[in-house]
RNA sequence: GGGCAGGUCGCAUAGUCUGGUCUAGUGCGCGGCACUGGAAAUGCCGUACAGCGGAAACGCUGUCGAGGGUUCAAAUCCCUCCCUGCCCGCCA
């Protein structure tokens, strides 16, 4: 959510920024012709509650009811203007709120313009998209070939796009989240595990509603909804609190399974396990001061970076440009690895700054100094790692010529040893 | 699922029956000041958040779990919902 403040102020360069991302300024004109019209509101309402409230504190001192009489029937006719005026004061706040939700978050200058994520620059490569000395195979078929990964059962079970892992595929995906979790502890986060459903707020707070209502799986009777992504329970973790300077930064670290209808995506990526309607990551997460949140970003990164290095996986980091950027986001870098089975990069790690964006829905408040007003700070989210995308990764890189995967150094103790799939 | 008891200022509690003197009291915690060589103890003062107006000082409005209702006036009365604790039932 955008500051009110700023739109008042500075409504043609919000406009402006908006236009890069080939949106109009309707929404903002329609935000400041509500906080006009609710000020004014505002301002005649609360005058006559003051007079209310001076008036009625005075007819509790009057013993005598020839005098209270008028009064009454006075400030009777008081409060039927109040709650009128109340009522449209309501509907114009309801109204301000609703579009101040709908508008995106405003980019970094660094953000480059761009029409889509075939404009993101890279900035930033470690390895090759090499070829493997033998023709390699895609994810899919290694998977089936090892019995490892099982298309049919989850259809059996769930329907398309989904999929059964088995034996030592079940135990790869296993390993590499507990190994992912332990690396992201070492790295200063602190562990937490959250509920798999939230209450429709926190989808608002972390700024996947409005737009992604019909990506969400909800349960009708209870209002509660599925998780897409952890980011959404963690951001709300501290809604409506304020933390003191001292304890900030803040940073977690959450395994959950990721719940997506991925209806705005059908017909993309059908085969393998790229993209499902379940999935599971190991998502970072970070309460920033804001004049560190830039710095934190960058530290973000390199954090997601270091799962695919020691993995032993080919990465390279983009910058997302306007034509890729999030809605909620300023600033986003996203991290891919190279699967030679496919040919493809494939996005494992998406890394951004929201800044004030989600803090302002979730209102979530630090104290910058003691006895110092409440600001909203700054929140940052990394996966670190999708796992699909990082066992497609592992499969397809550790893979060898007669179809047996080596298990990366890194995973074998949590693999019991193991140091080959076949 | 049924019953009982609760939800008040950071924490703990008073206030609710009997609506107005609640500008929500008190204790603890926290901050400042005084006293002190320094400290403890003690005393005094202060101690929420948001919106609106204002250059500011400050003022007004709202918030006693949430929402609605009654009333000139609601922490207090009524309704609905949420949450917590305890008891019973049921059950992975």
């Amino acid at each position: 959510m955008l500051d009110i403040k700023l739109l008042r102020e500075q409504p043609d360069e919000v406009k402006r920024q908006f236009a890069r991302f080939g949106v109009d300024g309707t929404l903002v004109d329609r935000v400041l012709v509500c906080d006009e019209r609710r000020r004014t509101l505002l301002r005649e309402v609360e005058e006559l509650k003051a007079q209310r409230n001076t008036v009625s504190k005075a007819i509790s001192k009057l013993r005598d009811a020839a005098e209270r009489e008028p009064q009454i029937a006075a400030m009777r006719e008081v409060g039927d203007r109040i709650s009128l005026l109340d009522k449209a004061l309501t509907q114009v706040e309801e109204e301000q709120r609703a579009a101040l939700l709908e508008l995106r978050n405003l980019p970094h200058p660094d953000v480059p313009d761009g029409k889509d994520d075939s404009e993101n620059p890279v900035i930033y490569q470690e390895g090759e998209a090499r070829q493997l000395p033998f023709p390699a195979k895609p994810h899919w078929e290694l998977g089936e070939a090892l019995g490892i990964i099982n298309f049919e059962q989850g259809v059996k079970l769930a329907g398309s796009r989904f999929y059964v892992l088995r034996g030592l595929g079940a135990r790869l995906q296993r390993a590499t989240i507990q190994w992912l979790l332990d690396l992201h502890i070492r790295q200063g986060y602190l562990e937490v595990y959250t509920p798999f459903v939230v209450k429709e707020a926190a989808l608002w707070a972390s700024g996947q509603l409005p737009k992604f209502r019909d990506n969400l799986y909800r349960d009708e009777e209870s209002g509660l909804w599925l998780v897409p992504t952890a980011e959404v329970p963690v951001t709300s973790l501290y809604a409506d609190e304020i933390l003191e300077a001292a304890q900030l930064p803040v940073h977690h670290v959450a395994y959950t399974p990721c719940f997506r209808k991925e209806q705005l995506s059908a017909g993309r990526d059908v085969r393998g396990i790229k993209r499902g309607h379940q999935f599971d990551k190991v998502e970072m997460y970070r309460f920033e001061r804001p004049d560190q949140s830039y710095a934190a970003l960058e530290q973000l990164r390199r954090d997601a970076e270091e799962c695919a290095r020691l993995l032993g996986l080919p990465f390279r980091t983009k910058l997302l440009c306007t034509g890729d950027l999030g809605f909620g986001s300023a600033k986003t870098y996203d991290v891919e690895v190279w699967a030679p089975g496919q040919g493809e990069w494939l996005e494992v790690s998406s890394c951004s700054n929201v800044e004030t964006f989600q803090a302002r829905r979730a209102n979530l408040r630090y104290r910058p100094e003691p006895g110092a007003k409440p600001e909203f700070l700054h929140t940052l989210n990394g996966s670190g790692l999708g796992l699909p995308r990082t066992i497609i990764a592992l499969l397809e890189n550790y893979q060898q010529a007669d179809g047996s995967i080596v298990v990366p150094e890194v995973l074998r103790p949590y693999m019991g040893g193991i140091a080959e799939i076949r």
